[in-house]
RNA sequence: GGGCGCAUAGCUCAGCGGGAGAGCACUCGCCUUACAAGCGAGCGGUCGCAGGUUCAAAUCCUGCUGCGCCCACCA
């Protein structure tokens, strides 16, 4: 392993600073990360990278799991691969829409027609102007280039390998074209249909929502006991947290087995104040030991009231409307007059408004029993929402996701055994989720920005919407809006016309397109040459929190698109936490900005932290982790200049002492380490390894040969350091590569051509090949009896440098043979006089010291 | 209620069948021709608790406690 001689150039002073700038745009002008699309899929190694929101600004967590990424993407770009790593922004959804309306003051209205020369208020003011949906979007676009510009800049400057010419937008058209592709797709296998059914709906964002999207918040609540009128004339008492659903109750139900309503069963109860019959029925899910054991079923107060509406086959009676609160007619059965005076009195109110209003009535008729009950307990919210969710019938969009269906399910908890997770314990949370599925994905959001539903009806001559009867876009029309283009074979004077057409005026779900991002990022459908050398890709990277959602869709959709999984790895990051342990707020995360941190310790002391961070662990935001990773970068310069101002010996058949040898067998086995624990996805482990044998390195052996590699002992003796040291430094840099892109960078431009970012991973058989076969315990018996040296000059509170009359090594033949190795390195090392040795019979090596 | 993870020095963590470790912090030294934003040395721990397996347990098993997260519970 004879390398070509190189000019080397070191610099007189050196300094993490400035290394940012100065290699970020080498980088890119030398075109380094580029994506070679020339590559088979068996020379690729494709990531489907996260597309972080675009609203307000990158976090600490970005950076934290941005990095581990980045580490696994150098180390794949080293091994050989041809790493595709392209980043796209999720603009589409909720946030921007909110961001948007706010920055310009307008809304977004899909009635409105596309007007090309639309211009929002100067200033977002009190005048909310309405806008169409493609005013919108452009609007959107206008507004994110700003953000998005700002979040190159920030994975830039943290020395991210992506390749800058493949990004995308999940709004952008080739997004949206994707998207209703597959969505057709879907329609068109049977994968996709819409059915009418009560739905989990926002009152605030008047839309439904998917299970995915629910969390339980505790809510104070309580118990209020309302007395049924029974059909003997005695009275049923019912706790219920809802009293204002009293209007809609459709029935009464208990236990089978509960013995206090037996004779109830099969007969009627009418209902306090709207004086409904209703009747009373068995069923298993009703809990005897909740409340009296006897529930009033409402359409709808929870999911259990669906059920129980389902199963036996109940009537509707809907008083909650989409706006949240109660619908101005009184429901379907509330017939009596008093009830509908009584009705008549909460219609238009809130549902919390409406609640006091019942209370009083009940209380006033006497048909309160006792005082309520305050209680707390779980309520849905949309994760989003700040009001509980209500339940409302609604005709919507779904997606088959095995919720509803054995086999499917079954086949997509085998996909979930099939990816490998790291860490693998990951895998559970998949499994979890998928069992607990109880419906299919509900895909379509009553919202105005987002990818269209690229679905119209026709209307009959009454101008009823045939919903059974969907028309669809010609496949080269893609994406089309609806709402502002008509469908093949009518025209648009149609719209809304009896005979006509009418446009599904929904959109799709977020994570409807987000589930797509490895057919977005490899532009599937688009350019199908490029999609075939990147999918099914290698690695999905992504938090834990959204397994449900990003991780399992993106596995439905692959599933029934090409039955297969789109990547084989998946590496879960764990969370930021502050330091009392919770999870880095936004608020907090955003006083502490990724730019300061950058600017403050440099990019690759706070890559360093991150790197740190084993995969799918919480860890604690630590400043000063990141300063131990700036001294780290600044010992990497400051060891690489003394080395190589020792001149480099590139004949490595000149590395004849065993001291020399050792240090490099034990390197090899430090790359055989790192490797495995890549090949494994665990980065941190490979830094570690990387970190404790440098710093060794530094202390031990560079002490050790330092006067040896300056020619003390002849030029031959000095090759033999110097060889050594240059094949551990041109490893080591490629070892610390991964994790200090910029430092490493910066001291392979001292004396190798190239980017170390484009050069090889270290493999052991090099380094055996120079070392041979050779005792490794050479060096750590050296460094021991030089500890032990020092330990003296320091007990004595003397210079390092002062000089060591006598030392005497005592201990066993073996022991003493590789002590003998190093015997003239020590001696100089540790400015020593005289250096006895004693054998003795123990299996031990003791240095005794004589100043 | 079900599941997953974590518990090791003051702090952040590694180790996961045979010696209890690193960095930070702290203490004491040292201008030593790569580095004083450095270097050397030191102090510091019943490895959460209780059992068990083993010649041997921080490490494997069981139970418990505490913390975090996921799911369920919503009358």
């Amino acid at each position: 392993m004879t390398s070509e001689p190189h000019l080397v150039r070191v610099p007189d002073q050196v300094s993490v600073d400035g290394l940012e700038d100065k290699w970020v745009p080498a980088w890119e002008k030398e075109g380094v990360y580029r994506f070679d699309r020339t590559k088979a899929r068996q020379q690729v190694y494709s990531i489907d990278t996260p597309p972080p929101t675009v609203s307000g600004s990158l976090h600490v967590g970005h950076v934290f799991s941005y990095t581990h990424t980045d580490t696994v993407a150098r180390y794949q770009r080293m091994r050989g691969r041809e790493v595709f790593y392209p980043i796209g922004w999720d603009d589409n959804g909720l946030p921007t829409e909110r961001r948007v309306q706010n920055y310009f003051g307008v809304r977004c209205d899909p009635s409105l027609p596309y007007d090309p020369s639309f211009v929002p208020p100067d200033k977002p003011g009190k005048d909310v102007m309405a806008c169409s949906r493609q005013n919108f979007i452009e609007l959107c676009e206008r507004l994110t280039v700003i953000d998005e510009q700002a979040f190159e800049e920030v994975c830039r400057r943290l020395g991210l390998s992506i390749d800058w010419a493949m990004t995308y937008q999940t709004i952008d058209k080739t997004a949206r074209a994707i998207s209703q592709r597959a969505f057709l797709h879907n329609l068109a296998r049977g994968e996709a249909y819409q059915a009418e059914a009560p739905t989990l709906w926002d009152v605030t964002f008047r839309t439904a929502v998917a299970q995915a999207e629910l969390e339980d918040r505790d809510r104070p609540a309580a118990y209020h006991n309302i007395a049924f009128n029974g059909p003997d004339g005695t009275k049923i008492s019912i706790a219920t947290t809802r009293p204002e659903l009293l209007p809609a109750c459709v029935a009464l139900v208990a236990h089978p087995d509960d013995k206090r309503y037996q004779e109830l069963f099969g007969r009627a109860a009418l209902s306090p104040l709207f004086n409904v019959k209703v009747p009373v029925i068995s069923h298993r899910l009703a809990d005897p030991d909740k409340g009296s054991g006897i529930a009033m079923v409402c359409t709808f107060g929870d999911l259990n009231d669906v059920t129980w509406w389902r199963e036996l086959g109940l009537d509707t009676r809907t008083i909650v409307g989409r706006d949240g609160r109660l619908i101005p007619e009184p429901p379907p059965g509330l017939d009596d007059d008093t009830g509908r005076t009584a009705y008549a009195d909460l219609a238009g109110a809130t549902i919390h408004a409406a609640r006091e209003r019942i209370v009083a009535l009940l209380r006033d008729s006497g048909d309160l029993q006792g005082e309520p009950e305050p209680i707390v307990h779980a309520v849905k919210f949309y994760e989003r929402g700040d009001r509980p969710l209500e339940i409302v019938s609604s005709r919507q969009w779904y997606i088959r996701n095995g919720g509803r269906d054995d086999d499917l399910r079954a086949a997509l908890l085998d996909r979930g055994n099939q990816l490998e997770w790291h860490p693998d314990h990951m895998r559970v949370r998949y499994a979890n989720w998928v069992n607990g599925l109880t419906g299919d994905w509900l895909i379509s959001r009553q919202r105005f920005f987002g990818v269209p539903i690229p679905i119209w009806y026709p209307l009959d001559g009454h101008g009823q919407a045939l919903y059974d009867k969907p028309l669809v876009p010609d496949d080269c029309d893609l994406p089309v809006d609806p709402t502002s283009e008509p469908p093949p074979g009518y025209h648009e004077d149609q719209r809304d016309q009896p005979d006509g057409f009418v446009a599904d005026a929904d959109v799709m779900d977020t994570w409807a397109t987000s589930s797509l991002t490895p057919h977005v990022a490899g532009r599937w459908s688009v350019d199908g040459d490029l999609f075939e050398r990147v999918f099914p890709m290698d690695l999905r990277p992504q938090g834990h929190d959204i397994i449900r959602t990003w991780l399992f869709s993106t596995v439905v959709r692959s599933h029934l698109e090409h039955d297969s999984l789109p990547w084989q790895h998946v590496a879960i990051s764990g969370w930021i936490l502050d330091p009392d342990r919770k999870k880095m707020s936004k608020s907090k995360g955003n006083v502490v900005t990724p730019v300061g941190l950058l600017e403050r310790h440099g990019s690759d002391a706070v890559r360093y932290w991150a790197a740190s961070g084993r995969p799918g662990t919480d860890t604690a935001f630590d400043e000063a982790q990141m300063k131990v990773g700036r001294r780290l970068a600044v010992k990497i310069l400051n060891a690489s200049r003394f080395v190589l101002g020792l001149g480099i010996a590139d004949d490595v058949a000149a590395v004849t002492d065993a001291l020399d040898r050792a240090m490099l067998a034990e390197l090899a086995a430090v790359v055989n380490d790192a490797t495995s624990s890549f090949e494994g996805y665990d980065y941190a482990r490979a830094l570690e390894r990387t970190e404790k044998f440098f710093w060794t390195f530094c202390d031990d052996y560079l002490e050790l040969v330092k006067v040896r590699a300056y020619g003390e002992y002849g030029e031959q003796r000095a090759n033999s350091a110097r060889g050594a040291l240059a094949v551990a430094l041109s490893t080591l840099l490629r070892l610390f590569a991964p994790f200090m892109p910029f430092t490493t960078e910066e001291v392979w431009s001292w004396w190798r051509p190239g980017s170390v970012h484009r050069s090889s991973w270290p493999v052991a058989t090099d380094l055996y090949a120079v070392c041979g076969d050779v005792d490794p315990r050479v060096l750590s018996t050296a460094a021991s009896v030089i500890r032990t040296v020092r330990k003296s000059k320091s007990d004595a509170k003397l210079s390092m440098r002062a000089e060591v009359e006598r030392l005497t090594v005592r201990g066993s033949r073996g022991f003493l043979g590789l002590f003998e190795e190093a015997r003239h390195d020590v001696q100089a090392a540790g400015h020593i006089a005289q250096i006895d040795v004693v054998t003795t019979s123990e299996e031990a090596l003791v240095a005794e010291v004589s100043l």
